[in-house]
DNA sequence: GCGCGATATGGGAGCGCTCCCAGAGCAAGA
DNA sequence: TCTTGCTCTGGGAGCGCTCCCATATCGCGC
């Protein structure tokens, strides 16, 4: 057995057990159609040369790929920042080791949408997550069937895609502040080509409508800072605003900075909302109240899905639900 | 040119274009040998069939792979809300774009971690970067020269790690509230096995007996709940505190909670800094005084220094400096 | 005790690429 | 004109595996 520095294969494998290399194939796999007892030797010779399958080679001649990709449009610094990225890392990072696939991950400016194939290396993945990706542009990203891909935060006409109940949440929430004896309810919502975004300002002036109010809505880019410049801008249009929703925690958290510098008490004065039920919601003072959705399930759902395919076009909406906390109360 | 849905090869362009293969090969791998006249019309061809090199094949033929691997020891919630992941996946991904390689994330509980080598495909990585991975542990994971692996967050011997200059942070921050007036200083630091934590435990001690003054450190796990908690102990035990070191601004997020639980006011009962200057210092109310250190930074180093490969042994480490912000002041 | 199907094993082909070496073509010097 | 030394191009081998088919082996019923 020379073996040099080299790693072992499934031929080095079969040789120190006396079987043939399809033999040993067949071990590794899992395949039933192998003896107890040569099973076992074959098992016994592997642990001893300490063999582990090599993935290229497996790709190559399987035809496949165990790897689920992960595309997601969003700016550097929102992608580093959002609590909402961290939560869906984690949960397609912990979905896919349940499901025994590698996980590939890529973030790109929309702007450069179109170099995702050839940077992506080109493989046919598993599957294909695609998060923020427009509608318009998935087609330039696929690179595999299209039952294989999932989309989330926004649809993406010809596949899959996933989202929290975004009109339902943004109608509880504006529901809530209704019934907490506000009126003037303004909202600062997301940028307005993301279906997060507009599901949660759809919610949200469906319930002002038919309450006989007047919605407000101004969009900002899913930061804080530009949320708290918005939030300026919409006070400034409205002074008399005695509620916000927000469609994100980490923009409330810019909300309510600007109404801190303005001197504008929370919840007294103004009761704001957010939407997400991340970090910053329990790091404000007042806590914010806040739309809680599973962000680690919706992302798990994606991956297993994206994995074991799914019909193109069908779209899966998750349950939200309040909570309340002192922002609002 | 009878292709049937299969994807292009080299060996379609090569026909298309009328050369052979390997020509085909150098132009796509950038190889000077080629004529320019041959090149313009093998470019042409594999435009015109939309071709994408097989990254399997590659790493296969080529025994080499074009993937960095990221291994996070964490616990799934830590991992999933902690800013301090979200940043660093950002970096890690943003450096590997930059650099032409495919990023891969695994995250991994401190006992799973001897099935990590197994799990990650086991193809020879162009990196590595350990998150987190104990020392004692790191030889478990090396399924690649040492020499193409980085460690962050705990130093791992036979191999290069990063980290930001923690005790001369936390020095900072500690001679801060010295100088602020206050002389009873506790510390909340993380897990004491991890080396970001003790850096900054030892920092913390080193300026309090400089000055003569007695050091009083907890440990807690990295997340809020648990410095909460940690918190609770500290000032039971010492109820006079005048100010608060935290080991990471998560954390410090929920000592404010406990502190506002006890009616403590922050600065003017107890000054709290933090450490990492991530999303909740600038959520909380006051907001946070913190350490800042360059994460993404850190992780785009390691990246790129896994790649290259490193001087195993050999430590880069990473200036922090002090924000002040109203909690200490 | 012979044939039959079922089960277990071996070996060839080939996945798409890179590497290496051989050969073709060309310019310039002897 | 014939070499010498280049640059450019072609083709074979082989990376480590899976798939498929051929063959060996066994147990069972008649």
């Amino acid at each position: 057995m020379e073996l040099g520095d080299r790693r072992p294969t499934l031929e080095d494998v079969a040789q120190l057990a006396r079987v043939s290399r399809s033999t040993v194939s067949r071990v590794v796999t899992g395949s039933p159609r192998v003896s107890p007892h040569v099973r076992a030797r074959v098992e016994r010779a592997a642990g001893d040369l300490g063999y582990l399958p090599h993935a290229a080679a497996r790709a190559l001649a399987g035809r496949r790929d165990d790897t689920v990709a992960v595309v997601v449009v969003a700016g550097e610094r929102e992608f580093a920042e959002d609590p909402y990225y961290g939560r869906l890392v984690s949960g397609v990072v912990d979905a896919a080791q349940e499901a025994g696939v590698r996980v590939r991950i890529q973030r790109t400016d929309e702007a450069y949408l179109a170099d995702v194939p050839a940077l992506s290396g080109s493989a046919r993945f598993a599957g294909t997550v695609l998060v923020n990706v427009p509608h318009q542009l998935a087609g330039e990203v696929t690179f595999r069937d299209p039952r294989h891909m999932v989309s989330l935060g926004r649809s993406a006409d010809p596949i899959a895609y996933a989202n929290p109940d975004n009109v339902a949440g943004a109608r509880t929430a504006t529901t809530h502040l209704l019934a907490a004896g506000r009126s003037r309810i303004g909202m600062v919502a997301g940028p307005s080509d993301n279906s997060c975004s507009t599901g949660r300002a759809l919610g949200y002036q469906s319930v002002l409508t038919a309450a006989g109010l007047r919605p407000y809505v101004v969009f900002a880019d899913f930061t804080a800072p530009g949320a708290a410049a918005a939030a300026e801008g919409l006070l400034h249009a409205r002074p008399d605003l005695d509620a916000l929703f927000v469609a994100s925690d980490l923009m409330a958290a810019g909300v309510l900075q600007t109404l801190a510098a303005r001197g504008i008490r929370v919840p007294d004065d103004v009761a704001v909302v957010g939407f997400d039920d991340s970090v910053p919601a329990r790091c404000t003072a007042p806590a914010l109240t806040t739309v809680t959705h599973p962000v680690e399930q919706i992302a798990a759902w994606a991956t297993l899905t994206s994995v074991s395919g799914a019909q193109p076009g069908s779209a899966r909406i998750f349950p939200t639900a309040l909570v309340v906390r002192g922002s609002s109360t």
